[in-house]
DNA sequence: TACTCCCGCCAGAGG
DNA sequence: CCTCTGGCGGGAGTA
């Protein structure tokens, strides 16, 4: 690993908030930063440090992004910013591509090594979980009529072995980080399911954003559920995968639209607040940065100290060896 | 308690 | 060997 890392539970400010790191956040701030603005390059290491995050971070919002057509990889440490625009299209191409089946298939697991669909033929061979389980994850939403889906469900519908509960659990934990980052972008919202009273997220949809604000809704009639993936040719079999101790019973058809959507201006999602309208529109400003990001983007200097503050805290924990990080943090 | 999901270790790929 | 990637899951933060 190149960069420092640091930020221990022990050096963290006290007034430390996890829901101020979460992925939502820091997609939400990359997409206002390179958003607009011809940028057309985009660095990793520079956009970590511009957010004032880890590189690791952005590997993992890069990954998402990449799937939705917003950025492209051009090589080592660099992407190229492709836009909004291209969000239709991606959406549009997961819908019809045809992999090994989308998700929501359980024939699909090849033994030994279980086997994500991984056609997607967007780049080279890469297989990245993370970008391969995305995408299953929205064909989940545009190849059937489902309206909500608990992550639990998806995860098992997904590809993979959905035996294994340890990898389920990771799975899950992957899920909710796509989520969290498509539901800072309003491509997804949180809510819960009806009978099961449990938490689900129902699609949204991209809705190209014209100047004057009115939207062009792409792929979802404002609080009309149905008409989802529904006449895409090849979503053949979406429902089975079903069962599951608990709640069996799984997604498919949980319909009924409880929060009519739309018509609000911002939608509470894990109580962070996110604004509906203003989404990107202008200018990188209103970015949320984390506790310990600079203040103002523009201000390299903020940065710069910052790091430096954050090397130095590195140096003076630095002959410690903390075998166990997570130390504590406690209340 | 149940749900979230950040954090960073570390293996593997690339150069 | 070094740097870049990113899988992975422990366990802390939240509701």
């Amino acid at each position: 690993m190149s960069s420092f890392h640091l930020q221990k539970a022990e050096t963290r400010p006290s007034s430390y908030q996890r829901k101020e790191k979460s992925l939502g956040i820091l997609c939400s701030n990359f997409l206002k930063l390179y958003g607009e603005e011809g940028v057309g390059t985009i660095e990793l290491d520079d956009a970590a440090s511009k957010l004032g995050v880890e590189r690791r971070r952005m590997y993992d919002v890069v990954n998402i992004l990449e799937s939705i057509g917003i950025i492209e990889r051009k090589g080592k440490n660099t992407y190229s910013w492709k836009g909004f625009g291209e969000i239709p299209r991606a959406l549009e191409e997961l819908k019809v591509s045809n992999d090994n089946d989308n998700g929501a298939s359980s024939s699909l697991q090849t033994n030994g090594k279980n086997y994500p669909l991984e056609s997607l033929r967007t780049d080279n061979r890469r297989d990245k979980s993370l970008s391969i389980l995305t995408r299953s994850f929205i064909k989940l939403f545009l190849c059937s009529d489902v309206d909500m889906i608990l992550l639990d469900d998806a995860a098992k519908a997904l590809p993979g072995d959905n035996q294994d509960t340890t990898a389920l659990r990771t799975k899950v934990r992957r899920l909710y980080d796509i989520a969290n980052v498509f539901s800072s972008m309003r491509l997804i919202e949180k809510t819960y399911c009806p009978e099961s009273r449990k938490p689900a997220f129902r699609w949204l949809g991209w809705k190209a954003e014209t100047e004057n604000g009115s939207d062009t809704a792409m792929d979802l009639n404002p609080s009309r559920k149905r008409l989802f993936g529904t006449d895409i040719t090849n979503h053949s079999s979406k429902s089975n995968k079903v069962d599951s101790s608990t709640n069996r019973k799984s997604n498919q058809k949980v319909i009924e639209p409880i929060h009519k959507r739309d018509g609000g201006s911002e939608v509470v999602h894990d109580g962070i607040k996110v604004d509906q309208h203003s989404r990107y529109s202008s200018k990188p400003r209103g970015i949320v940065f984390g506790p310990f990001a600079p203040v103002n983007m523009s201000s390299l200097k903020a940065q710069e100290a910052e790091r430096k503050r954050v090397t130095e805290v590195q140096e003076t924990l630095g002959s410690g060896s903390p075998p166990h990080y997570h130390d504590s943090q406690r209340r």
